[in-house]
DNA sequence: TGGATTTGACCGCT
DNA sequence: AGCGGTCAAATCCA
């Protein structure tokens, strides 16, 4: 959070009321661009925090549980700004999943060659787990932007016709890593894969599927031995594991904190990378997280609520916040310090 | 060998 | 001329 943000924001003025959803452009980005820094630093803050109460029990789940409160802000302000922006929108025509869950839809549509089509401008920090299966056909360093844009068209452009296209670039530097994800076209394809599938993991180990090289965006001008990769993507995969349990952890002691009732179950990995990430999201759908890691809770019945209480949990989080375990949770560096 | 990514070259627009 | 978007040959891996 930048303490002094000097947004014209028109305070009462044009009718709406505070930020007005049709405010110009520049001003209407300048509002997403602080809410996002906002957001990604409430993100760091969390890390840290988490990484200094490691342990520390209420200190740790009331942390957790405030700054996941915070971040949670954030997204909801960063979903209304973007999805107020009509340009923002693409047409809802055919079914198709959901563009990842911490997306957030940004800004006016960037120039194209082709004005007319339809755009969709997101940041995210999951680009590639929107439900469908990408071919990347190109990159290209952008002008005046650290990391190049890679350029993706639907897996069923040829065999289906599908014209889905996207760019992946990633956004800054921070952690996590935000990628500003412009969707051109819809869908016309009806694609089997379900929303939760992570192409960029469950392709690659057949040697197909989308676009995880971008996230090693720097690595692009030298290329990277696909082994090199591999293990990348296991190593990752291991940490998401661990994030996972660690991060269920928390909010576990949270909610037993706050419920005031239940035995200890923290689950007590405690994993260095991205704990705090995954606290960030604390008021995530306890059932859903557990759901997905039902061996963390060796005899909870999870889909009875037991030892949970959900109630709390309302819409906002189930949309806006992404699952533990996602990629939002697992950063780290490389050997050569820089980030993924 | 097939299917994927990488990356330099090419093309069209401003 | 410079830029972004796309093509396609080269390369890699299972």
């Amino acid at each position: 959070m930048q303490g002094q943000s000097r947004l014209a924001v028109s305070g009462g003025g044009g009718g709406d009321g505070g930020v007005s959803f049709g405010a110009p452009a520049d001003e209407h980005e300048a509002v997403v661009r602080e809410l996002t820094r906002g957001h990604e630093l409430t993100a760091r803050l969390q890390a840290e925090a988490m990484r200094v109460l490691r342990g520390q029990g209420q200190a740790e789940a009331t942390a957790a549980f405030i700054l996941g409160e915070v971040s949670r802000t954030f997204t909801v302000c960063l979903s209304i700004m973007g999805g107020a922006s009509p340009s923002s929108r693409a047409p809802a025509t055919s079914p198709r999943p959901e563009t990842p869950d911490s997306a957030i839809s940004v800004g006016a549509p960037p120039r194209g060659k082709e004005d007319n089509v339809p755009r969709k401008k997101t940041l995210t920090t999951s680009p590639f787990q929107d439900g469908y299966k990408w071919k990347k056909y190109g990159q290209k360093k952008i002008n005046n932007t650290n990391f190049p844009r890679g350029y993706y068209r639907c897996s069923h452009h040829r065999d289906r016709n599908c014209p889905a296209q996207k760019q992946v670039q990633q956004h800054n530097d921070d952690v996590p890593p935000l990628f500003a994800v412009v969707y051109t076209h819809e869908h016309t394809c009806e694609q089997p894969s379900a929303a939760s599938e992570l192409p960029d993991k469950t392709n690659s180990a057949s040697g197909g599927g989308s676009a995880a090289p971008d996230y090693f965006p720097e690595t692009s001008t030298r290329r990277r031995r696909k082994s090199t990769l591999a293990d990348d993507r296991a190593a990752m995969e291991e940490r998401e594991h661990q994030v996972l349990v660690s991060s269920l952890a928390s909010v576990l002691q949270g909610r037993q904190w706050y419920d005031d009732g239940g035995d200890s179950r923290g689950v007590g990995a405690g994993v260095g990378v991205g704990v705090g990430a995954g606290a960030a999201h604390a008021p995530a759908p306890a059932s859903q997280l557990v759901a997905a890691s039902p061996e963390l809770q060796p005899g909870l019945d999870v889909s009875a609520g037991e030892g949970l209480d959900v109630t709390d949990y309302d819409v906002t989080d189930a949309l806006f916040f992404e699952p533990f375990g996602t990629d939002i949770n697992s950063f780290g560096t490389r050997d050569d310090g820089t980030l993924f």
